[in-house]
DNA sequence: CGAAAGGCTCTTTTT
DNA sequence: GAGCCTTTCG
């Protein structure tokens, strides 16, 4: 036990030891926070004999959950499974399946993502008689949201709108809940809303939860939010032993409703906390250090956290321009490629990280035609996809007939002939009884007073889809998960009905991917494994299937990037509009979470780091000529490096390293060129303008040139001559 | 009713 | 540029 604490730094070994009452861990990136928390829990169990049982550790992403596991087992061979580690919305699924019964929440209740959520909003709208075309279920999805971060309920809501559209939210917001409720579904939000219900409501309740997590921590403590916080204050409020681990310089979710403050209330709710610095990094080089003090010391609302490190002072920043996103994209494959070349590097060490998922788009086709492996994490998320998405919505629909938004989903799917007009009658009915839908399909042949408007095709169809169903819930209850899964396709006719479409095959290769994902539940009882299946389906980041064990580069936002670490690192559109976002531009505190956002981009690097930007951009169809990021001007001067330009190889469009000495570009004479001019290059030889763009002091031109092809050329570098 | 085509809007970040 | 929605035609 004595080697646990041996291996850590006094800092560090403060933090560990202080497990009795509230503790505050500030802990700046690459301070071994993760160890910390490791060491901490290993430390309760074997030196403070602990049970794993009453300790609670709260992760951001699953798969972090997963690692410190990992690391846990290295460390400490008790058994674990009893310890409760996971995300907050893991954790409350299973505190609300369990207990939820106590505020009405039936056990088998589906998890509602953001798109269900769309789909439903878009009803409540309609059913509340306002035009679905003039408000966005989006917009309206963004503020009940914000009202359920806040533990704001419909009714509350309604009592204080202040504003035309807050009427129109309160109404939708209320509906919404009520479909909720009827096609049993929770969505994220609910999950840690409705935990809060409960243990407010059920004081019973809270008190075993209370007695059972007598140690709770909680990892990136700066981007939970409210409702989070009233959660962990619930449960610790017996024992106190809380730990909170967080740093205020890498809070980027306050679009999601995540408060800093929270790290305020704590030292104010637990004024006799013990607050320990982490300080020492022992990722990166001085180099990237400095640089990101630099970045970060802008900002104005910060607890002043000053990393130091003892690790060498390493290489310089290479900070790149280059002409287009494609040639920006090309720059990242070139540049790996050599480093793998030296030695320096293997893919895997290497990552790409931007801010908007589009931006992975032109890189992606870099890595294609370059042929170099590479890991994207998200783009469509696999389950997104509509085949995926499809045959989930079945197997929900299997656990929970009532889920509506899933059985509008596939009741047409392959086409049974049920178009709107007959499901908007079936919901229509189905609403004025305050039924499911589902409970009205199996009212359809009972009822012999008021039956739905339908056409005798109509209703013999839906007869048809609820036996089907009906028959799949009865198998549910005999077969394993897998043997369900395969029904459900052969009896749906899904396989043919996927095959006969566009991208069948790799439709189909999906969902076989999917069956191999359920495969992982045979072993557990039907039931069980139905529920577990769905729920991890629901709950599941793209983060979490990051796989560390593939050599290839790393695709990946500036969000997900948090927590990870890798020893070359690239930030790709390093300009104004795209890092800081230009969302941002006109909210001063938006705009310092751009800068922490870049902040953690650059904390994430160890040895190398490199910052691009492109001169032209292309975003929303249009091209945009952007400047450089300000975050750039704030990286001090002597840890960048300067030197040769970057020029693609295979094209000699312009791109010059980025001087901050010279704002003015270098002037060389401009041929006054247009469309059909001859011209002549040194390299390529002669050609014909195609096409000739102005721009602000130069011109772009693209040129068709006799022996190498077509080529798109910036005027003031080409050195094109005009020839007779 | 359903497939296909055309028009529309909205594009930040995600458990 | 893409997805979603509506319209149109078979």
């Amino acid at each position: 036990m004595e080697d646990l604490l041996a291996e850590l730094n006094p800092a560090q070994r403060e933090a560990v030891e202080a497990v009795g009452g509230p503790v505050l861990i500030l802990a700046g990136p690459g301070s071994g926070k993760t160890r910390v928390i490791a060491h901490r829990v290993a430390y309760l169990i074997k030196v403070c004999g602990v049970s794993p049982r009453h300790i609670m550790a709260v992760t951001f992403t699953n798969k972090a959950a997963r690692a410190l596991k990992e690391r846990l087992k290295g460390i400490a061979s008790a058994a674990l499974e009893d310890l409760t580690v996971g995300t907050f919305h893991a954790i409350c699924a299973r505190i609300l399946r369990r207990e939820g019964r106590a505020i009405g929440i039936d056990p088998g209740f589906v998890i509602y993502d953001d798109s269900d959520q769309i789909s439903l909003l878009k009803r409540a709208i309609v059913e509340v008689d306002l035009d679905p075309k003039q408000y966005s279920a989006s917009a309206i999805s963004a503020a009940i949201s914000a009202a359920k971060s806040r533990l704001i309920t419909p009714q509350i809501y309604l009592d204080s709108k202040q504003s035309y559209f807050e009427g129109v939210v309160g109404r939708v917001y209320e509906r919404y809940q009520e479909l909720l409720r009827l096609s049993n579904a929770l969505d994220f939000d609910d999950l840690l809303l409705e935990t809060v219900h409960l243990f407010r409501q059920h004081p019973d309740v809270l008190d075993r939860f209370q007695t059972r997590y007598q140690h709770i921590m909680v990892d990136e403590f700066q981007d939970t939010n409210v409702v989070q916080y009233e959660i962990i204050k619930l449960i610790a409020a017996k024992y106190r032993n809380v730990c909170v681990v967080g740093d205020p310089d890498q809070s980027i979710y306050s679009w999601r409703f995540a408060d800093v403050r929270n790290i305020l209330s704590f030292e104010k709710d637990y004024p006799e906390a013990k607050v320990t610095l982490l300080e020492r990094n022992y990722r990166s080089t001085q180099t990237i250090l400095e640089a990101a003090a630099g970045i970060i010391s802008v900002n104005r609302q910060r607890k002043p956290i000053k990393l130091w490190t003892e690790n060498e002072t390493g290489e310089l920043i290479t900070v790149v321009e280059t002409y287009s996103q494609q040639e920006e994209a090309r720059f990242v494959t070139n540049e790996v490629e050599k480093l793998v070349e030296q030695g320096k590097a293997s893919l895997a060490d290497c990552a790409v990280m931007y801010r908007t998922n589009a931006q992975s788009r032109a890189l992606e086709e870099a890595f294609i035609r370059y042929g170099m492996s590479y890991k994207l994490v998200a783009g469509t998320r696999f389950y997104e996809r509509r085949e995926v998405k499809d045959v989930v919505a079945y197997l929900r629909l299997i656990q929970n007939p009532d889920d509506s938004v899933s059985l509008l989903r596939v009741i047409n799917i392959p086409p049974r002939g049920l178009g709107q007009k007959s499901l908007g009658e079936l919901a229509n009915w189905a609403g004025a009884k305050e039924i499911s839908l589902y409970q009205a399909l199996g009212l359809l042949d009972s009822t012999a007073e008021d039956k739905p408007a339908l056409t005798p095709r109509a209703l013999k169809s839906m007869e048809v889809f609820y036996r089907l169903m009906e028959g799949l819930i009865a198998r549910s209850q005999e077969v394993d998960l897998v043997d369900l899964f395969d029904q459900m396709i052969a009896k749906t006719g899904y396989k043919d009905y996927l095959l006969s479409g566009t991208e069948g095959e790799e439709r189909w290769d999906n969902v076989l991917e999917l069956r191999t994902v359920a495969e992982q539940y045979r072993r557990l009882p039907v039931e069980e494994g139905l529920v577990a299946f769905l729920e991890g389906a629901a709950l599941v980041s793209d983060v979490d299937s990051l796989d560390d064990s593939v050599d290839a580069v790393t695709l990946i936002t500036l969000h997900k990037a948090k927590g990870l670490e890798y020893p070359v690192v690239f930030i790709v559109g390093a300009e104004e509009g795209v890092l800081p976002h230009f969302r941002s531009f006109d909210d001063p505190d938006q705009m310092e979470e751009e800068r922490r956002l870049c902040y953690v981009g650059v904390t994430r690097a160890k040895d190398k780091l490199y910052m691009v930007r492109a001169y032209r951009r292309s975003l929303m169809g249009g091209s945009n000529v952007n400047e450089p990021s300000r975050f750039l001007k704030d990286i001090p001067c002597h840890l960048i490096c300067g030197g040769e330009l970057w020029s693609g190889e295979e094209s000699q469009v312009a791109s010059r390293l980025y001087s901050w000495d010279t704002e003015a570009e270098p002037v060389l004479s401009i041929p006054e060129l247009k469309a059909g001019d001859r011209v002549r290059h040194e390299q390529f030889g002669d050609g014909v303008v195609i096409v000739y763009q102005a721009l602000k002091d130069d011109a772009e031109v693209v040129v068709d040139f006799k022996w190498t092809g077509t080529k798109k050329l910036l005027l003031s570098f080409a050195r094109l001559e005009k020839a007779a």
